[in-house]
DNA sequence: TATAATATCTCTAGTCACTAGAGGTTCAAG
DNA sequence: CTTGAACCTCTAGTGACTAGAGATATTATA
């Protein structure tokens, strides 16, 4: 049995944030006589599998649904790789987009050296001109 | 003169999304004798400013920053740069995390056919167990 | 066994950048 | 002058936490 203490460093999430989770019927816990959070082995890794899931962008509700198809081991896995796939194309749409915002950037940054005074500045007429820029956005 | 109504559409900044603004004292207004906003040519050109700042990804704290610049042409700009300057820093950790992320997906959504029952999901497993990664994340 | 230190509890409210809805008022056109 | 669209304020909700107050529990040491 683990005190919510030693779950949060065994992996390294906040104790508020395990509170949390347990708050939104992600994860549970059984309690002492002094209503203290004791967690079990399965406990432990299940609060793993979210940070895991978290750390690779899954949102808490995709997270949710994974967690009911792990408990119904006899379940067709189409759905969850579904749920992956779906959140693969969304980090790819993402890249794609930060690439371009990268490109503006950098070419908005390089345009002004710093040391002149705002109103000549090109970073903020870029700003403020969006034709000045190369891409839509 | 502008409505808040034309103005959202010049913009296509929504209009809840205006008086957002104006309430955290990005923008503001005058007033008509019925308490409707009204906005002149300023007002316009300092919402497509905010708008184009916030497509490139700046929080509005750094765009508060940067339009409180704009107000005194006769500063040095070196701190307008400096915000592009972590803004781009910014993007591009953020395209390294998900460059790491998409690698892992892939692996991730490719290692599961989505035939199976979840008892052998390779989604899941790989979810549960961090060891199976590739990389830090 | 008493005490002190540490850990935990619940609850409320705050973060960011909006978005939605209720219920009421003003404006512009016909 | 009436109608209907546009507008007003205010409150509350979103996601995924984080912070803090004030109270209680557990554990280690004397």
């Amino acid at each position: 049995m683990f005190s919510i203490g030693e779950l949060s460093k065994l992996t390294r999430v906040k104790i508020p944030t395990v509170r949390y989770y347990e708050s939104i019927g992600l994860l549970s816990s059984i309690r002492t006589e002094g209503n203290q959070r004791r967690y079990t082995q399965k406990g432990l890794e299940r609060l793993s599998f979210i940070q895991h899931a978290r750390s690779l962008g899954f949102s808490l509700e995709s997270i949710s649904s994974l967690i009911e198809l792990q408990e119904h081991p006899d379940r067709s896995c189409s759905k969850a790789t579904d749920i992956a796939n779906t959140q693969l194309h969304a980090v790819r749409e993402k890249i794609k987009k930060l690439n371009l915002l990268e490109q503006e950037l950098t070419r908005i940054s390089s345009g002004c050296s710093g040391d002149s005074v705002t109103e000549g500045c090109y970073v903020l007429s870029a700003l403020a001109d969006h034709s000045l820029c190369i891409q839509d956005h």
